[in-house]
DNA sequence: AATTATTTTTAGACCAATCTAAAAATATAG
DNA sequence: CTATATTTTTAGATTGGTCTAAAAATAATT
């Protein structure tokens, strides 16, 4: 149907449009795929051609009803293929998504579909990020940054916003796991550091950077 | 490492040096892709350049060490996803191999392993055919063209030289899965066709083609 | 409002993979 | 051993995706 290529430029442009709302830029695009502007602005050309993309030149792009649909099901792929290789093949959180990036362009929907099956249709993959259904609708995720806890509540690891090796091998370390669950013992006014203690007893610093990254659930 | 496109000639050429013997000719693998002598001879050179395949020209091309390795690795790749797509995903047997042709080409050898791993290290595919194992060892399958057997001899399916859709459908309908046990009752000298008997007590009657195509143990 | 800076697009070139048409090498036939 | 047929290679063009450099449009500054 389309290239792995477009495929790429469609979850970027995504994305941006998810986080930045509106419209999507030349150069903001050209920054998520890597490349320059000349080039994205020829892909830009070429997705609006093919009704994925509302286009205007020097305003940038919006996403068509065909392209989100595209877009959403690329996403439910790539974190179905997430889940399944660290519940079924015993993939670490961080390992999964390079993976993850090829097998996002395998094209059958009944291999979609027959996976979710397979996987017991998860709501969310293994970073706590929301797989939409076949039609493309979304579970809502009901977790908040960590920071945003008052001293004293209890919550649980349901997700992170910062999704590199380095941040999720961290709290691998810190013993963060997603389900893991935690009280808020203090919060050092000075750094916005926060002071936690685990279910078996053992107490973390985490500095103000994990807060806003780390996504609980309150219980 | 390689383009997908550079993967599938290597594994043709693979095929056909397997099939045929010594070296492949420009056309054979020209038609083996359904493209033309001149786009085969392109890819050739780019191959050969690679140093995954020996060639001279006029005088068809072999594959070097490093060539074999490559191709085995794809065929390893797409027949463990046929198995876990027929397997763990629940797909028949003619439906698994286009699926396999998109996943045989994702490139980590840890996922390769793991996959073999979860799947309990399979020696054959559906079909019967052997999956090389990390090392590129292939299994001796002791498997025979059915119309080799003689009458009264006692059989069990465990593979098949025909992998069209056509046949393995109509092997469904006979009832003659991969591990169906049966019985050979009589044959007919005019058309080489066998009447055979199911464990379950349906006799069946099997054209000389099926006879051919259709791989079996003897029991 | 005029100048400067930034963003975006165009122009022209390149590489991988493909094609058609024609040329060169090899094989076959009389 | 020529003449013909077949196979293979070369030449030149095309498409998707990329690049750099330069031009055009928009935004920011004074």
């Amino acid at each position: 149907m389309f290239s792995q290529t477009e495929e790429n430029y469609l979850k970027s442009i995504f994305k941006i449009i998810e986080t930045a709302g509106g419209t999507a830029t030349t150069n903001a695009i050209a920054a998520a795929m890597q490349t320059s502007a000349a080039s994205a602005t020829d892909m830009i050309k070429r997705l609006s051609e093919k009704n994925l993309l509302t286009y205007e030149k020097y305003r940038g792009v919006g996403l068509t009803e065909q392209g989100t649909q595209t877009a959403t099901n690329l996403v439910r792929r790539h974190r179905l293929w997430e889940v399944f290789l660290m519940e079924k093949l015993g993939f670490a959180w961080d390992e999964v998504h390079e993976m993850a990036e090829e097998l996002e362009h395998i094209s059958s929907d009944r291999l979609t579909e027959r996976l979710d099956a397979f996987l017991d249709f998860p709501k969310f993959d293994p970073h706590g990020d929301p797989i939409p259904d076949a039609d493309g609708r979304w579970a809502s995720r009901e977790q908040i940054p960590l920071f945003q806890l008052a001293v004293g509540k209890k919550a649980t690891v349901t997700g992170v916003a910062d999704h590199t090796s380095a941040f999720l091998q961290y709290l691998d370390r810190l013993g963060l796991n997603l389900g893991a669950t935690f009280e808020i013992l203090e919060r050092a006014d000075y750094d916005n550091s926060l002071k936690i203690k685990l279910l078996n007893g053992t107490e973390q610093t985490l500095s103000d950077k994990v807060g806003q990254n780390l996504l609980v659930k309150i219980n």
